[in-house]
DNA sequence: TCTGGGGTCCTAGGACCC
DNA sequence: TCTGGGGTCCTAGGACCC
């Protein structure tokens, strides 16, 4: 039988423990980044802070409520991606067969490596070593013999622990764990399973996969049976390229005026055509959603004849999108308190291609510019943000109103390849 | 006192084609 | 005469992940 080779690991409340490392007052006490006690949200806490109850994603003042000594930072987001770049070429040391899965975690497989450096779990012990001594970060790791397991093990692991799961007492391991822990089961499904009184993995592996598939649907119920019976045939694998780009700002409780939703999107289509100029990648799917007081969200999308990457196109393609969303709210003076934007339907565009034949022939903007002149634009602003800066020159004209949003080093985090 | 930002995948109905 | 079956694309919504 195969060995427990795919590594799981994962740093312990990463954003969290980044603030402790570089401010040594806020060791050992509980730590929110982001929010406050008056609002916004709590984007990770620490494990002093998880203690009460707070999690990422909570609102701040709910986290202050659990937790009355919470230390609120404001998080020095261009921190962040230097230090797990640093976690991640140690974790490279050990075998070239890393995929990472966001800024904090990644999977390994150390089949190859283990002549060089030993078992699994020394391995294992190795890596958690030169983080904590070299990045001064705890991060935990799970080891096992398919990716759902190891990622289940890092979980049980932390915090700042190992777990190496023996292929030949998975069963034993997995069977007590709630069925929470598995990859792809949330809030939603979590409750359909419990109201048919299925809690725990191992119940959910003697539940029939036919059943399972019609409380949790089709696709989903039969993932979630074979991953209960431990089938995971997936392997470490470098990451495909991304589906979609988008954008997205929170606004607070905004009417919905034209300069709001213009200045709102040209920061947001500024930003995903951008992107998707700069990795010569365009897309002919554009969705925009508008989210509305009481988390009520609408969206509204359209694929275009060809593909898009000129910043003013989509600007203006969403905008539609955006107001035939909310004319579609009963009421005048309709409250908004989200725009998105992104593209889908990727395709690669080489910056010597024109949006020529879609601007020209579409119907829709008789009287638009010429793509050509919108091209070059475009390919100047790249060109003077590449030497100067992001705020060195932008799309917006200089009477519309600012909105306050999100540092670009935040956004950048989440960020996927393109 | 009311929730960030960037993603993936699935479902379901309708249009359209052969 | 008003009817089969399969496939693909599009749109809207939703669950889930980090």
């Amino acid at each position: 039988m195969a060995g427990p080779t795919i590594l799981h690991a994962d740093l312990d409340a990463f954003y969290a423990s980044v603030e402790q490392l570089l401010d040594p007052r806020l060791r050992g006490r509980p730590v929110a980044v982001g929010g406050s006690a008056r609002g916004g949200v709590v984007l990770a806490a620490s494990y002093e802070a998880k203690a009460y109850g707070v999690s990422g994603g909570m609102p701040g003042w709910r986290a202050a409520r659990l937790c009355p000594a919470l230390q609120f930072v404001p998080g020095r987001f261009a921190e962040y991606q230097p230090l797990a770049d640093r976690v991640m070429d140690i974790l490279g040391d050990v075998t070239p067969a890393v995929e990472r899965i966001s800024i904090d975690e990644a999977f390994l497989d150390v089949a190859g490596s283990t002549h060089l450096f030993g078992p699994p779990a020394a391995i294992a012990a190795l890596l958690r070593r030169r983080v904590r001594e070299e990045v001064g970060l705890p991060i935990s790791v799970g080891a096992a013999r398919t990716k759902h397991l190891a990622k289940i093990a890092s979980q049980v692991a932390k915090p700042d622990g190992v777990v190496v799961v023996d292929p030949e007492r998975e069963r034993e391991f997995l069977d007590p764990l709630p069925v929470g822990l598995m990859w792809g089961v949330g809030p939603v499904a979590r409750e359909r399973l419990a109201e048919r009184g299925i809690t725990t993995i191992g119940e959910l592996a003697r539940t029939p996969s036919g059943a399972v598939e019609r409380v949790l649907g089709h696709a989903v119920g039969a993932r979630m049976s074979a991953l209960a019976h431990n089938e995971d045939p997936r392997r470490v694998s470098g990451a495909g390229r991304a589906r979609s780009v988008g954008a997205q700002s929170a606004l607070g409780r905004q009417v919905a005026s034209r300069e709001l939703v213009r200045e709102v999107l040209s920061q947001l289509a500024d930003r995903v055509a951008g992107r998707l100029r700069a990795k010569d990648r365009a897309g002919r799917t554009v969705t925009v959603r508008v989210r509305f007081p009481g988390m009520r969200s609408v969206t509204r999308s359209t694929t275009l004849p060809g593909p898009v990457a000129a910043t003013l196109t989509l600007t203006e393609v969403a905008e539609q999108l955006a107001w035939q969303a909310i004319d579609d709210q009963p009421g005048s003076d309709v409250e908004i308190t989200l725009l998105a934007v992104s593209v889908s339907g990727l395709t690669a565009q080489s910056s010597l291609q024109l949006e020529l034949p879609l601007l020209t022939d579409d119907p829709r903007r008789p009287g638009s510019e010429p793509g050509a002149a919108r091209w070059a634009v475009d390919r100047s602003v790249d060109a003077v943000r590449a030497r100067f800066g992001r705020g060195a020159v932008g799309y917006l004209p200089s009477a519309m109103p600012r909105v306050r949003t999100v540092p670009d080093e935040f956004r950048e985090l989440a960020e996927h390849d393109l």
